[in-house]
DNA sequence: GACTTAAAGCAAGATGCTTTGCTTTAGTCG
DNA sequence: CGACTAAAGCAAAGCATCTTGCTTTAAGTC
C-alpha cells in the first residue's frame, strides 16, 4: 500500500523520477480532465517509462497518495494560539484546497476505484481532512478549553465544503467557510 | 443527455430490454466491486448484446442516471404535516439510499467521469437529492411556516450524511441521522 | 396480413490501459 | 576503481472497453 516504505536505493535518479512524476500529476490534474490523468499520460509528460511509473507505485491511488502524503509533510498545520482563528484558517485552506484546478481530483481518485482498495485510499483520505483538525484541538485543549469533538467539526464544517464543492453549489466562497465557523462557535 | 426523449417505439421489445438493463445494473451494482460495474458486464447480465446498450445509454453516467430518474418516479416523496418528522424521514431514507449495497455506486459514478459531463450529472444528482426536500419544505410552508433555507439543510443533514457514507464514518445509522435533524430543530 | 422502419444483434476492428520478460543504466559499497 | 544490484527503460503481447458498418428482428401502421 504505502509505496517505497524501504526506501532502499533514494538518492539521484530515483528521486529525480519521482519528482518528475510528481509534478506531472500536479499539472495533469489541473490542466486536463480527470479522465486524462491517466498512468501513461503522467509518464509521459514526466519524460518516464509507464512501465517505471506501474512497477513503483501500481496505480493512480497509490500514486495520489503518495503526493498527499508528501504535501502534507511539506506544510504541516499549525496553530494560532486561538481556535476560532484556527478553525476560519482550517476552513479556508481546505476549500482552496479543493477548489484550486485538480484538487478535486485526488478526493475523486479515491471514491472510485475498488471497495477494497477504496477502504484504505478513503481512509488515508480521512485522516489527511483531520490531521489539521486534530492538530487544532489538541491545541486547544492543551490551552485547557472544551472544543467541540472532532465529529461534531466534520459534520459542521468539512461535510459542507466536500458536498458543495463536489456539486459545484454556487457561493462557496471564503465568506461562506467562515460563515460556517461562526455558525458553529458563534459570533467573534 | 436524457436517454430515448421521444420514445418512439416503447412497447415490447424496448422496454424489455430496459426493464432487463436496469435489472441487471441493480444486481451488479449490489454484488460486485464498483469497478466491475461496466456497460459490457451489464449487457450479459441483462442478456443483452453491449452494442445496443452503448447506442442506447452512451455511458454508465446516462444509464445510472436513467435509473435514478425512474426509481424518483416510482416513488415520489411526500409529507407527513410534520416538518421535523418529514426530515427525519428524509434523512433515513437518504441514509439507506446510501448505505445499501450499491447506493453510493450512483454518486461515484457521477463524480468520477469527465468535467464537462459531469456538470450536468451532478446538477442531476443534486436535483434528485433536493427533490424530496423540496416537498417537504413547500409542505411547511404551506402551513404558514418557516422552514430553514433549503441550503441549510443541505449542509447540516445531507452533507453529513453523504460525508460519512463515502467516508465509512463509523456510527453512521438511522440514530445519528435523527440527531442531524434534532440538533437542527431542537429537542421534539 | 403486409409494409415500414426503429431498435436489437452480430462481427470485426480500433483504441488505450496494463502486464511481463529481458536489457540497460547508474547508485551504493567494499 | 570495480563489483553488485536496485531501479529504469524497452518492446511485445494481453486484455477490456468502445466503435462502426451491416444484417436481422419485431413494433407500429394502414
Amino acid at each position: 500500500m504505502s509505496p517505497e516504505a524501504p526506501a532502499r536505493r533514494p538518492g539521484g535518479r530515483s528521486a529525480r523520477v519521482r519528482a518528475a512524476v510528481h509534478l506531472a500529476v500536479t499539472e495533469l490534474a489541473a490542466q486536463t480532465d480527470p479522465a486524462q490523468l491517466t498512468i501513461p499520460a503522467v509518464a509521459e509528460r514526466a519524460g518516464v517509462n509507464p512501465t517505471t511509473v506501474y512497477r513503483r507505485w501500481g496505480t493512480l491511488q497509490a500514486l495520489l497518495a503518495d503526493l498527499a502524503t508528501q504535501q502534507e509533510a511539506d506544510a504541516p498545520a499549525t496553530s494560532s494560539g486561538d481556535l476560532r482563528i484556527d478553525l476560519e484558517d482550517y476552513a479556508i485552506r481546505t476549500l482552496a484546497d479543493l477548489t484550486r484546478p485538480g484538487g478535486i481530483a485526488f478526493f475523486r481518485a479515491e471514491v472510485s476505484p475498488d471497495v477494497g482498495e477504496r477502504r484504505d485510499g478513503l481512509r488515508e483520505c480521512l485522516r489527511r481532512c483531520t490531521a489539521g483538525l486534530d492538530v487544532v484541538l489538541e491545541a486547544s485543549r492543551a490551552r485547557g478549553e472544551a472544543p467541540p469533538p472532532l465529529e461534531c467539526l466534520l459534520d459542521r464544517i468539512v461535510a459542507p465544503l466536500y458536498f458543495r464543492v463536489v456539486f459545484s453549489v454556487p457561493g462557496t466562497d471564503g465568506t461562506y467557510a467562515r460563515a460556517l465557523v461562526t455558525d458553529l462557535c458563534g459570533a467573534p
